[in-house]
DNA sequence: GACCTGTTTCTTGTATGCAAATTAGTCCTG
DNA sequence: CAGGACTAATTTGCATACAAGAAACAGGTC
């Protein structure tokens, strides 16, 4: 947002590696590169037209993300996320987002509160309208600038790394329909807990908020997953 | 712990890249190689007695740690920590712990208990001898056993990450004696509500322990560095 | 027939070489 | 003398080549 130079994100040009990276990044995420699935690093350069370096540096870098598991002259397959591990990552997620919005609480400028504000009343047509993708970016607006807003930087990096690290394996799914205003209902009762300037409350809500949408998927994973 | 194979920890047999990593995390811990120090690929691949691929590697996955600082180019520098983000990884590893006693304090098993408040009655003797190593020794354990007893296996990874990335800065140095005895006794409180079951009083407890001792180092910076 | 062992093959780890890009150094110009 | 542009040198990024270890396979033995 503040910095507004590239004319997209990143791909095409600049570093191979960085591309590489990003190309298996998406394509984990969106399932096309299964969990547990070997990652051939001869195939892969072939694949992007490059060298096995470039590939080389892109998985390491995958590997400190958590995407890949890497065990030394065996080769890398992509991690391999058990219901508990997801679970896992999901109480992380719910409880970091607590900290930060009872930090951004009691921390947030006038400025940043409005900002708050303007993005949850634009979230009710969305809401209302049923589009998960809008929604879905909404969702991280809003989230994102609670991490902002706690004023403390190196938090909402962290909190930015957990939630893309999980993003990354919540294939296309998660769509159902009333979700959506549940979702938004809760958002509701943080902000007023803001608004009140009460951190501990917005804390505890934002922590059932998450757990909320983690029971969502955990419904949706012992669904589609029957092994 | 469970795997007792290893002689040592890692250094000199496995990989290279391994072994330069190591090195160097030790050395930028260590304050050998201070922060905003250039590093070239070549000369530590001279240094090392090896070529400029595994530095390379090396150096990425340090950057992915955090230790070192990328630019697509323009090679590498030990990442400058200022005041502001060092308190603010304090106040994250801080607010982590907080959130890690709390869920520890309502699932952690009964012998998981007995170990903590076994280590806790072993730290005594250790605080009072003043050895600074051997209590800083036992404190990583004391954390690390509370990271597990969150039975939530990535919360732990996470802890014990941004613990590591925190230590790699904080030099020598925090070796102010008065302040051992004074961590023991936090400790000590935050035991106490740990026994009584409350998670809540438990995290409070340890979020001011923890920003205690971002004081004490906060304070040693201000001392140090006059620029 | 099962298991152990030696060999082969495949993959990763490392070294070296080359090209592009950035930086610094020098020369020229205002 | 200051500023800018061109050139040269250093450094990173990538490709290719080689070596070492691991997995797969075949053969033989118990």
């Amino acid at each position: 947002m503040a910095s507004g130079f590239e004319t997209e994100d990143d791909d095409d040009r600049g570093l191979i590696s960085d591309r590489i990276r990003n190309a298996l990044t998406d394509e984990i995420a969106a399932g096309t590169l299964a969990a547990g699935a070997a990652l051939d690093e001869q195939q892969l350069a072939d694949r992007f037209g490059a060298s096995r370096t470039p590939v080389r540096e892109a998985l390491r870098q995958l590997a400190a993300g958590g995407l890949v598991e890497l065990r030394a002259r065996r080769g890398g397959v992509v991690a391999r996320m058990t219901p508990e591990r997801i679970m896992d990552m999901f109480e992380t997620v719910a409880e970091i987002e607590a900290v930060c919005v009872r930090l951004a609480t009691y921390r947030m400028t006038p400025l940043e509160r409005s900002r708050l504000i303007e993005l949850h009343e634009l979230s009710r047509p969305i809401a209302e309208s049923g589009d998960v993708d809008a929604y879905d970016n909404f969702n991280r607006q809003f989230h994102e600038t609670i991490y902002h807003a706690t004023h403390n930087g190196f938090l909402a990096e962290q909190a930015i790394a957990i939630r893309n690290r999980l993003n990354a394996f919540r294939r296309t799914q998660l769509r159902q329909g009333e979700r959506l205003s549940r979702s938004r209902d809760e958002h509701e009762a943080i902000m007023q807990a803001i608004a009140e300037g009460d951190g501990e409350m917005a804390s505890r809500r934002m922590r059932a908020h998450m757990l909320n949408a983690a029971t969502s998927l955990s419904r949706f994973i012992e669904a589609n997953k029957p092994a």
